[in-house]
DNA sequence: ATCAAACTGTTTGATGTCAAACTATCTGCC
DNA sequence: GGCAGATAGTTTGACATCAAACAGTTTGAT
């Protein structure tokens, strides 16, 4: 799979078309979007081979880096998560018969509930997470030490500037 | 929406709970992605304001972008578009409906079938391209001009690299 | 004290996607 | 020339997701 290739070619052939625009920012977001797809695609491969699909490893690891033991609503998991209540319920159920989380009723307030993560949770938690920052590490094998200061820079200036502008768009 | 702090959040309370990990390498991949989907979502906007989903649109701009009169069959639109083919037959017959595309049937070949945009396809695309274009460009405004390059060329490497490493693993 | 409004989590219905099964057609080997 | 296997596109079935409707609970204003 050279997904490269295909962005150079999308690019070129629209800059054929369309002369009159500059498209090499777009080639630019069209690269981040495939690094971000190739990494995700990769937390698949180990979170299926410890039987759970991204999403499910997503709310895992909320609730594990939060505490060996933490115990955190349904709503604050949804917005940090950045998922939908309906997602998060499907996710909820999946892990709940997993036995990676129990749900716990709220005595205090009882529409809420609780959501705590198990011993079994947090193994396959920390193993994926291992899994991953081992993985990532190797990203940066790519980058020239003394460039990396200045890179990790401009990702900085480049993510605060793309999240004002898309609220203002 | 200030997804960068969900971002620092994640990457510090990780690093809190397993400080033997570094979770540098994953902050930069999770910006990657949170940059590509805020990206994502603009063009989903206008997409959706000229009456398209951005699938849609990707496969329209494939075809745009091979020329104002092309014609393409659907293996090759699937497969430069990186989309099953279940998942293009889906698209086309969305963009048929809309009159921006039409199926041919192929004389010499007639298990297979050409794919033409009409005019009206060309209009679309052509005016969505132009806002995506436009919008794009705004990206640099967050990087000095005496940076560019350099970022350009760290993020030709990374993703040259990650590509080769996704083969790899 | 009551009741309208806000909130919490679940359910329902719709969407877009893929993998796998399927149909029709073509190609190449014998 | 005929048949096995490859190929093109569609259909089917499953899945993850979201938005909207929903039911139960709490809060706050009067």
């Amino acid at each position: 799979m050279e997904i490269g290739k295909y962005i150079d070619e999308t690019v070129s052939t629209w800059q054929e078309q369309r002369p009159d625009l500059d498209f090499m920012p777009m080639g630019h977001m069209l690269r981040f979007h495939a690094m971000a797809e190739a990494g995700i695609a990769k937390i698949q491969i180990i979170a299926k081979s410890h039987g759970l699909t991204v999403g499910e490893f997503d709310v895992l690891a909320t609730l594990r880096r939060h505490g060996a033991t933490s115990t955190l609503t349904p709503s604050y998991i949804a917005e940090v998560a950045m998922v939908s209540p309906s997602g998060l319920t499907h996710r909820l159920t999946q892990l709940e018969q997993s036995g990676h989380i129990i749900r716990i009723a709220d005595n205090s307030d009882r529409r809420s509930s609780l959501v705590s993560i198990t011993k079994s949770g947090v193994a396959v938690a920390d193993q994926i997470i291992e899994q991953i920052a081992e993985q990532s590490m190797r990203m940066y094998d790519a980058i020239p030490a003394n460039q990396l200061e200045q890179f990790n820079h401009v990702v900085s200036l480049l993510s605060t500037h793309l999240e004002s502008d898309v609220l203002t768009s």
